[in-house]
DNA sequence: CCTTGACTCTCCCCCAGGGGGAGGCCGCAG
DNA sequence: CTGCGGCCTCCCCCTGGGGGAGAGTCAAGG
């Protein structure tokens, strides 16, 4: 604005003009996030510039998005839009949450609203082994849908590729645990007959033959975190039965999923038993 | 659904059937939130029921929507519909929360992508000494409007009871810093002449003749939190002139609020200063 | 019956992002 | 020169766990 003065400032009238606080200043400077620009040698006093408020605002209004200070240093090395750039990438991930997060609340105020006290007819089959085809990740459940339709169209455009089809219905195999935010490895599978090589991601493995649990559910029942009511209900019929799981939970895609309506059978949920 | 079993489960198949951690449920046993049935008094292994699994499923899913543990036993403690609405209670602090958040995000972008970087004009003015009413509380950043609204309002009211009426423009006191998110004492104001007598909430007070600067904003940068940098031009200001100031920071509402547009000036930004 | 391997126990340290306070300098005004 | 407020470092505290050490336990197989 006007001429920038020059003189150094206190922690103390740095902290109110920057409406930081004067822990968060110290631990700033600890971090190497925002050093004062100049420390008395024997007394120890930090002594900041005017212009270094610029940067103190900013810092303190991302912490506000609940920015890891990691994050925020991060940012601070770009400049005008590449830095909102970044930012806005961070809000997006923010957002992604808080999608999901909603759709919990709805479900958990359904629950506990005593409404969607719905039963699992639980089923059993074998299942003959099959060549198939798949590509495995790990992924988060925000992410999930998505890694789930892309990796489907990979699969289909390699056998495509090679001339060849699937034989079977895809499926997604969770290697790891169903976990709230952070999801083991996923892969994503796709039966197929006659002879590939494997390339890059993509990956052949034969399934061997098992007997499976399964419950059929509709396309509406598939939405997180619905979805676990059916992993529970198979989970607890196999620990009724006193069977025991000998791998890794699937779900398998029998329908279109674009074609289909809410109420239509859309999945399966398997688990393979001994 | 089937029998309900009443043997007891280790910590280590009840984790994984819960979704928890080991750890988590430990934790949660230490808490009180989630008692094991049973502990064996010599090895300490720790032996949960079945039907617990309802009760730490649930608690998984609420720490998904980073509600705190005190606010999930809070939570445990109610049942069905009432439980609902307690999440539901605290859902919608976060989705405040998110909005005030979802506006500074876009402030940053405009900020950083080198928009609005408007000057402001500072002017000062002697403000005489004044009678006035007001409601002092503790409040946050998204719930500052509404305070004002609603104190404005409430002052009136018991103005007109009195048969009063206010002799100028409301104006709302910062006596906190105003920080990011935990907001110091705030209070608002009106100049009333007459006699009244103080009640409740209301408080009477006699505001000393001083001098101010001040600048003029529109309603569009009344928005948090672009507000902040009027309050910024006013201190730097005040610091460009060598002048202290002498009391809390204030906003003056002289215009009809609900009756101009976003660019039309709506508030005076004013520091009393000596 | 014993052994082995898988579980489980407690205890301790670690993370972010500070808050609170103790005990001790520093600096400036009267 | 004396006080008082400002500032320093250091330490412990919080939440919600994760990681791992070292030791005790449980159940199945030999």
């Amino acid at each position: 604005m006007n001429e920038v003065s020059i003189l150094p400032i206190s922690i103390g009238e740095f902290a109110r003009r920057s409406r930081l606080s004067l822990k968060a200043l110290r631990l700033y400077d600890a971090m190497g996030l925002l050093l004062p620009a100049q420390v008395d040698q024997t007394s120890g006093y930090r002594y900041y510039l005017e212009a270094q408020l610029e940067r103190a605002k900013l810092i303190g209004l991302l912490r506000q998005l609940e920015m890891p200070l990691s994050r925020i240093a991060e940012v601070l090395e770009l400049h005008g839009v590449e830095a909102a750039q970044a930012i806005a990438r961070y809000w997006s991930l923010v957002e992604g949450d808080l999608k999901t997060n909603r759709k919990l609340v709805h479900y958990l105020e359904d629950y506990l609203g005593g409404k969607g006290e719905s039963m699992y007819e639980i089923q059993t089959r074998e299942v003959p082994q099959q060549k198939i085809v798949g590509i495995q990740r790990h992924v988060y459940v925000k992410d999930l849908s998505g890694f789930i339709a892309e990796a489907g169209d990979e699969l289909l455009k390699q056998l495509a590729q090679a001339g060849l089809r699937g034989s079977g219905p895809a499926f997604v195999i969770y290697h790891g645990q169903i976990n709230q935010d952070s999801n083991g490895p996923v892969e994503v599978c796709l039966p197929f007959e006659g002879s590939l090589e494997p390339t890059g991601q993509i990956r052949l493995r034969l399934e061997l033959a098992h007997h499976e649990a399964f419950t059929r559910i509709t396309k509406a029942q598939v939405e997180f975190p619905g979805i676990l009511k059916a992993y529970d209900a198979v989970e607890q019929w196999l620990k009724d039965q006193g069977k025991g799981m000998s791998d890794s939970p699937r779900e398998i895609y029998f329908a279109r999923w674009d074609k289909i309506g809410p109420d239509d059978p859309a999945c399966d949920i398997a688990f393979p038993y001994a």
